[in-house]
DNA sequence: GCTCCTCTGTTGCTTATCCAACAAAAATCG
DNA sequence: CGATTTTTGTTGGATAAGCAACAGAGGAGC
């Protein structure tokens, strides 16, 4: 049994069942104490689900984490239908909107300290939002003296780095009128790469 | 793997997320459609487990109404922690209660036809009521004309009898007033069998 | 009557999960 | 610090669930 991470589809019906358990487990678990203090067994005994059985899935509870990130901020997405869009401001105004509020909600419903998985996250939500930027870009006639990879690492890093500073500012802002404004400077990267 | 009936402790959990998945499965399934146009597949399908292991813990559907029922009215005992009791004028009072509400409820929230599967729900209903009725008594100092088994067949089959036709009227009393009509005479059922 | 279709049980084989046991790492306590 | 307990990964063998295929029963429509 492997942890093939992308294709979530057409998949056993028992791991589907086996991993949606664990992460629900988790869910719960991650709203009521530290990570840290939460230990596999709490996961697995929780989920009705053996312990051996976690590790064919997770090689530890930081790769739970990570997958439960990855399936929030995907249902995150689908729920905005971003990921069957193009390219357009509006579009990237939503996808700002959604990763801002998702690293704020994510980040207030963990009893854990900020910075301790707040490195998972980042890294989640960065890669998810450069691939989606490099499809939107691919569906575009490019000519430009920058490649989309660069376009949409630049963007991507961009993107979470200022949501993760509004999220912190003591005095915020609304989050309608702080989009607005750093719209423009987005845009700026992907445009370079655009005709 | 059997379909061992009564001790459903200590179960592979495998077992006990199947049986809970299809149990849910047919809980949705019958309060939207009929039973008999419910096929296994349906069943099956919604539950996400695979047809063949449906037949591996129940022979048919009947079955498995069977075993919700089941299932259900124990909960009903659960609730009132009357599996946890002894004989009382007070425990055989919310007993009856118990037995008009659980069949009030069943039948209401099925789209079937009350022919259909009421049978079921009586084999069922009394049988556990009898059990319980039982174990009530075999706590207690015995000595009469009239053996346990009698007096508890008779006092299920008429509860079960006086439920029913109090949810079949059209114009009902309250439930209280109408357990406290018969109330004396399932006692009377019960003790003659007494000291 | 006939065909077409769905549902039903059942089968052999594959795969995922369970379980008990283990040694080693880590945490807890005195 | 050492001693005890918990947690961690890992293993081999047992068992439940999945899957695809099958023949047969029943219904719907022609």
């Amino acid at each position: 049994m492997l942890i093939n991470a992308l294709p979530e589809e057409k998949l056993d019906p028992r791991v589907k069942r086996t991993r949606q358990l664990l992460e629900e487990a988790f869910s719960e678990l991650i709203q009521e104490k530290d990570f840290q203090s939460i230990s596999i067994q709490d996961i697995t005994v929780r989920a009705g689900i053996n312990r051996a059985t976690f590790y064919a899935h997770f090689p530890d509870k930081y790769a739970l984490l990570d997958y439960k990130i990855r399936q929030d901020f995907r249902a995150e997405i689908e729920k905005r239908t971003l990921s069957a869009c193009h390219f357009s401001g509006e579009n990237l105004r939503v996808l700002i909107f959604a990763v801002c509020e998702f690293v704020g909600t994510t980040n207030h419903q963990c009893k854990s300290p900020r910075g301790k998985f707040e490195p998972f996250m980042e890294a989640q939500v960065k890669g998810q939002v450069k691939d989606l930027l490099l499809t939107w870009l691919g569906q575009m006639e490019i000519n430009s003296r920058v490649s989309p990879e660069i376009a949409a690492t630049a963007a991507s890093w961009a993107i979470y780095g200022l949501a993760q500073y509004w999220n912190w500012e003591k005095e915020r802002i609304a989050l309608e009128e702080f989009v607005e404004q750093i719209l423009p400077l987005v845009e700026a990267h992907l445009q370079l790469s655009r005709v």
